[in-house]
DNA sequence: CATAAAATGAGTGGATCCACTCATTGTAAA
DNA sequence: TTTACAATGAGTGGATCCACTCATTTTATG
């Protein structure tokens, strides 16, 4: 049993009846309507896994449709099939450089109609699963963090100041080559790497702790 | 130039060679090969961003191709476009419920060739419902203040998502050269001076929109 | 005291950012 | 059509950041 929602957008009546027994069949809820404005309503109300679409439609067509839907920034990650009677070169092109993800002509059988789902489904789950691996990794760094000695907590606070190495190297009456050090050394604590990552992370981290306590306690003796 | 890479595994010498010329103009890097195996060998060591692959090979066929590279967990999301003389079905279904994301049956244009390319490159870096969120918030209180052209703010927008020039570049088609011109002139219209200034800003006005409540000074952290 | 950890600083090299100049192309407006 | 601006991109140079290595001094801690 799964939760996998898929909508149709069909005029044709029993082309949309037969497509919906076949996806219920297979285990996977269905609604269906026969026009695009409806089907915007619809993907935006219920935020399907899957969206097939009939290009050919009365008022909106499909290539509309696919446009406004991929317009809106609340939905999650939707798999898009055109379905067209012409199998002509230049609609099938259209549709997939669009960003359409697969693509039917009728008349196709209820394998071709199911297979197409199941793969658009495998796509889609493998790229949650990317996503899932970088909010692990983030959670990693914080904990991490505790090994910065105190030196390093100054240096790194200072950059969330806004400061550059010969500034902070200046406020601290050190050489700017020790600052660097220290900061290649923080961002080796922290699985850091690229230009610019430890001032954007030294941002970031200013901003929650603006967030939670309204001071900021990782100043301790830096004097001037 | 854009670091895109694209690897093409075709075996019909002049096909491969036009190919090739047709993606090398448009500023993408290609490697080609006329083999499935060596194909797989050169995806493990360069990670193409796409591979387009023929169906027909020497040897192991484009299907077998595709799902040895599919195998790899150490490849980051690859876009595979295959090509196919016979404009059969039975061909590109087994391709598309393999997985693949686009498919061209020859004989194709030039066109036809990039707009697929362009398309599942777009694809490739869509971005999350809550970041497009943000994005629009945040370009939206861009163009209010500003003497910033529709392409600055895109780029200013980029940085203050963490990406590098490099990047920046490769996302959105054009050379390194371009966008570092760009940014030259943005931190000239927001009176910006000094290494790592235009990152900060960027960083401190996508903070301000993740915390709406008061109104946090855009100072600049200009002092040298 | 001896050892380990932390802090300091130099050297080298590569990549990126910043700041100019200059040129070409395309496009929108006068 | 001409003008102005936007977008693209090459070239040059300097400053900074990042990533290694190596060495010395200071500072705990056993």
């Amino acid at each position: 049993m799964n939760n996998t929602l898929i909508l149709v957008i069909e005029d044709e009546k029993t082309l949309c009846e037969n497509i919906s027994e076949i996806i219920a069949h297979y285990g996977f809820r269905v609604i269906s309507t026969p026009t695009g404005e409806e089907g915007i309503t619809i993907a935006l109300k219920y935020a399907p896994d899957i969206i097939i679409c009939d290009i050919m439609l009365p008022g909106i067509d499909g290539f509309e449709v696919f446009a406004r839907v991929k317009q809106i920034p609340q939905l999650p990650p939707t798999a898009f099939i055109f379905l067209t009677a012409k199998s002509t070169r230049s609609d099938t092109r259209i549709g997939m450089n669009m960003g359409a993800d697969d693509y039917l002509t009728k008349p196709f059988t209820k394998e071709e109609l199911i297979n197409s789902i199941r793969a658009r489904l495998e796509k889609l789950s493998k790229k949650s699963k990317h996503q899932l691996e970088k909010d692990e990794l983030i959670e990693a760094t914080l904990e991490k963090m505790t090994s910065l000695t105190k030196t390093e907590r100054k240096i790194l606070n200072a950059i969330s100041e806004g400061y550059t190495t010969p500034q902070i190297a200046k406020k601290l009456f050190v050489s700017k080559k020790t600052i660097e050090n220290h900061r290649v050394n923080i961002s080796r604590k922290l699985n850091l790497s690229g230009p610019n990552s430890l001032i954007s992370f030294a941002l970031r981290l200013r901003a929650q702790h603006l967030n939670n306590h309204s001071s900021v306690s990782l100043t301790s003796t830096a004097s001037n």
